[in-house]
DNA sequence: ATCAGCGGTTCCGTATAGTGGAACGGATAG
DNA sequence: CTATCCGTTCCACTATACGGAACCGCTGAT
C-alpha cells in the first residue's frame, strides 16, 4: 500500500526547484543546472521559473541571470506565529546545555510528525547530534517526539500511529504496538524516556512545554550517551527540564496547538 | 503590450492559498473558506491542499481539520543569506529614528523592484507610513528605491526603467524620463532625495549601504513631512545616514548584490 | 575574423494532468 | 429525526502544461 500520490505535479516540481535554490542562497542557480538536477526539460524549467518569479518566490538578477529565492517566500515564512517557541526557548536551551553538558532540543508537532525547531550543544566532549534543526520524525520516534504523541488525546494517538505505520518500518526498534506501550509509560511518568531506540548508544529525556491554557505546544529534550544516563542523573535532568518548561509556559508566545483528531 | 502571462496556473493558485493561510497564521483556514475566497472549486482546492501538505508547505490538524502553514515553508524562508541586512540594520534604524524623530527604512533590490525590509518610527507626532515592511515598489519610485536604481550600471538602469514602464503609470509624478533625470541627480549628489513625488506632503532621503567590496546592497532612508525638510536638516540627516551606513558596511553579513544586467 | 559551444528563450502539436459539477458521507445543530 | 454544512471522492472533458527542436546572443578558442 504505497499510496500512489495523485498530486499537482507543477507544485511538487516547483518546490523541488525552490529547495535547490535554497541550498545555494548566495551563489544562486542557473537555469540549466536546475533543469538538469530536476530532470525537467529546459523549457519546462524556464516556464516554471517565470511563474515563480512572477509570484515572488524566486527572482533573477536580470534577463538570463541566476535565480535566487524571492522575498515573498521569506515573507510568508516569517508570518508570525506558530513556530516562535523555537526563538523564545533559546535561552532556556542554552541554560540547560550549559548545566547538563549534553545536547538539548525543542520540537513541535506538525500533523503526524515532530519537527526539531532548535538545538544547542553542551560541552561534554561526545556530542549526540542525530537530530538536526528542521528534521522531521514520525510522532513517537525519539524522546521529544514521543512526548508530543503522548500528549494527544487517545483518538489522535491511534490515528497518528496508524498514519505512520509505513514510515515506522525505517526504525527497527519501533512498531505500532511498541509506540502504544511507550505512550502509556510516558503518560504515567509525566516525561518521555528513550532508551536507545533510535540509536543504540543514545538515550534521551523529554518533558512537555505548555501554553497558558495548559495545552502542550512543544517538547523540550536532552540527549546524551547511554552511560551518562544514571537513575540519579535522569531525575536531575527531568527536574531541570520541568523547571525551564514551567518558565516557558508564560512567555507571551501566541502559539496554539492545532486542534483535533489527527 | 500587457504581456499576457502564460504561466503555471496551479502554482499561482497555490501561492494565493498560501497567502490566505499566512494571513491567519494562528486560527488556520478551513477548506471551504479557501475555496470560496480563491474562487476555486472545493475539489480543486482540496487537491491543491493535499499537495501542499505533502510537500510540507501546509499542514492540517488532522483529517478534515484546518490548514496552517507548514514548517518546510518557514524553513526555506529562513535559508540563510540574502535578506539578513534587515536584521542587522535594526539597531541602526532605531538610532536614526531616535535621533531624527522621523520614520526610517531599509530596502533592498529584487529584480526591478525595491523591497522594504524593515521600518522604525521616531517620536515626531506625525508619522509617515506610506511604506510598509515587505512592500514592493518599482525601482526608482521613492527615495530608497531611487538610490538602489542609481547604484546600478547604466545598462541595468535602462533595462529596469523599461521593464517598469507599465507599473510606473500608477504614479502620476513619475515617468521613464523623470526617472533618468532623477538617477543623474542622485548620482551627482551621492544620496537620493524624493521631494514629494510619491505623496505630495512627504519627502525622503536615502543613502546607499555597501558591503566590504563596495557593492551597494541596500538603501537606508528617512522620511518625514515636507515642512521638516529644510536645507540644514537635509544635510544633517545625510551625514547621520552616511555615518550609520558606513558602520553597517563591515558587519559580517554574507549578502551579495545579485550580479548583472537587469 | 570565424566558428564552436553553451546557456537562455521561443514555438508548437500532442497527450496528459488538472478541472469542477455532482454525488456521497459524516458530523453537528435545531 | 431532519436540515445544514464541510470535507472527500468520482469522472468525463478539455484546457494545460510538456518537451523536442529550432533560435538567439554571448564568450572564448582557433
Amino acid at each position: 500500500m504505497v499510496q500512489e500520490d495523485a498530486g499537482v505535479r507543477s507544485i511538487e516540481r516547483a518546490v523541488a526547484i525552490l529547495r535547490l535554490i535554497a541550498a545555494a542562497p548566495l551563489e544562486g542557480c542557473r537555469l540549466s543546472d536546475l533543469a538538469q538536477e530536476t530532470g525537467l526539460g529546459k523549457a519546462t524549467t524556464h516556464r516554471l521559473m517565470q511563474t515563480l518569479v512572477r509570484v515572488g518566490f524566486a527572482c533573477q538578477d536580470g534577463a538570463g541571470g541566476r535565480y535566487y529565492l524571492g522575498y515573498e517566500l521569506i515573507r510568508l515564512g516569517q508570518s508570525q506565529g506558530r513556530y516562535d517557541i523555537g526563538e523564545h526557548a533559546r535561552p532556556a536551551l542554552l541554560r540547560i546545555a550549559r548545566e547538563t553538558g549534553d545536547t538539548v532540543f525543542i520540537s513541535v508537532r506538525e500533523g503526524v510528525d515532530a519537527i526539531c525547531l532548535d538545538r544547542q550543544v553542551g560541552d561534554f566532549p561526545i556530542k549526540t547530534l542525530t537530530l538536526n534543526i528542521g528534521d522531521r520524525r514520525p510522532l513517537g520516534v525519539g524522546a521529544g517526539s514521543l512526548m508530543l504523541l503522548a500528549a494527544l488525546p487517545d483518538a489522535q494517538v491511534s490515528a497518528a500511529i496508524a498514519a505512520n505505520a509505513g514510515k515506522l518500518e525505517a526504525y527497527s526498534r519501533y512498531s505500532p504496538e511498541i509506540l502504544r506501550k511507550l505512550v502509556q509509560r510516558t503518560r504515567a511518568d509525566g516525561y518521555a524516556y528513550n532508551d536507545g531506540r533510535v540509536l543504540r548508544a543514545m538515550n534521551a529525556i523529554a518533558v512537555p512545554v505548555m501554553d497558558a491554557e495548559g495545552t502542550v505546544i512543544a517538547a523540550l529534550s536532552v540527549a546524551s550517551i547511554a552511560q551518562r544516563m544514571t537513575k540519579k542523573r535522569i531525575s536531575m535532568i527531568v527536574k531541570l527540564l520541568e523547571h525551564e518548561a514551567a518558565q516557558l509556559r508564560h512567555v507571551p508566545v501566541s502559539v496554539r496547538q492545532q486542534g483535533e483528531s489527527v
